[in-house]
DNA sequence: GTAAAATCTTGACCATGGTCAAGGTTTCGA
DNA sequence: TCGAAACCTTGACCATGGTCAAGATTTTAC
């Protein structure tokens, strides 16, 4: 069943503007149609170059739902690339859950304090659902960064993309109201409510479940 | 008056993970003792580039208190070095002020967004009390990240640091206790309880200034 | 297809932090 | 230095969202 608050904001003509998915910290804005497509024309990459860095993508990896892609304290430091399927990111704190992101299909997902700082992860990465997934190891990534300048570039401005995704979501996260938070994440991502729980979103949103039920009708 | 959890906090001996600022994202972590100084030692530059660097910012800006670096709406894109004094940044959300962050001597201060899309600001900077700046405009900054790769690939590592400050300070606004938040804000930056008057701290921390005075007692 | 598990909804109650007001204190600026 | 402005503190009251519980509904997995 879809409340009439998701049917609106479903319906509701979605500028390109407001495409642009907030979550895009975690997981980047750029959706992948394919992952070579999205190396030569969202990076722009000639194809020598993106044929370098294709070589580095390792063989998917297949999740069920409940299955960690990453765990807290796990080493393995991996950006991955989703094929198929939808993550939630989280952190426990005090025997909770905080849910603090998703991943959907033809985006790119990974903790990024763990791949930035090389470091083991504070967060989990579970899968919603089966999930397909390709990704590249932290140590060739940077290494090819070394390499390609216009690698190194386009990285510049996904990170700085990242950031300014993080400053709207400070934005949501100060918003008082609950009904308001609800309100501007289907604004900017209707198609949350459709990929994940509700109670997951609830988390993200700073409230409980019943609060959100709530204020959904 | 210093009250006893700031008194505990500030002589507690704050190892170097501490230390660094989780308000980078608006005033990066590096301390500048000299501009050129930072700009030799901190990004590495050579000489030669930390010379061409050097003679795009502009002479000294000087704020009285309460005057703004920068308004909401306005198209002035600079990056600051703030020699003396402190700032803040908010933006307006329905009649009242939502303060984001703080700058203060010897880091650079800007307004993100406007900076990296070139845009109108959404934010305030606003001086605390007398302060002097130094500024760079955004259209010199970024010419000579295209022509120096060392520039570039510095300024990628400054956007990954600003990106993990984010997340951190997005864990102080999901904790739901107001004592916790005051006690991280402590715990990482006792300093900011010297420089800023409460009211703004407690917006800062999502609460009512009455709400930080009854627990920090 | 079906049983089990997970999720959602609703109600009653309650704790917490916000609001308003007033008085005291500190800081600012000429 | 002194008057004014800004800021801080405290109390009383109240609105809001959290907690707990129970039943309904949906989803999952075999």
């Amino acid at each position: 069943m879809i409340s009439n608050l998701v049917e609106k904001a479903t319906k509701k003509r979605i500028s390109a503007d407001r495409t642009k998915d907030l979550l895009q910290f975690y997981n980047f804005t750029q959706k992948l149609p394919t992952l070579s497509h999205f190396l030569q024309n969202q990076l722009g990459l000639p194809s020598g170059e993106t044929a370098a860095l294709l070589r580095h993508w390792q063989k998917p990896r297949s999740l069920r739902r409940g299955d960690f892609l990453t765990r807290k304290g796990q080493v393995e430091q991996h950006l991955y690339y989703i094929l198929e399927g939808t993550v939630i990111i989280f952190y426990d704190i005090e025997e909770n859950e905080q849910v603090v992101g998703f991943g959907y299909a033809d985006t790119l997902i990974l903790s990024i304090p763990s791949f930035i700082r090389n470091r083991p992860s504070d967060y989990y990465i579970q899968a919603m659902g089966p999930t397909e997934l390709l990704g590249i190891s932290r140590t060739d990534f940077y290494r090819l960064l070394e390499q390609y300048p216009l690698l190194e570039r386009t990285w510049r401005q996904m990170v700085e993309e990242a950031l300014l995704g993080r400053i709207e979501r400070e934005i949501d996260l100060l918003t008082v109201s609950p009904r308001e938070r609800i309100q501007r994440l289907l604004n900017r991502s209707p198609h949350i409510f459709q990929l994940i729980p509700n109670k997951y979103i609830a988390s993200y949103l700073r409230m409980t479940p019943e609060t959100l039920s709530r204020n959904m009708r």
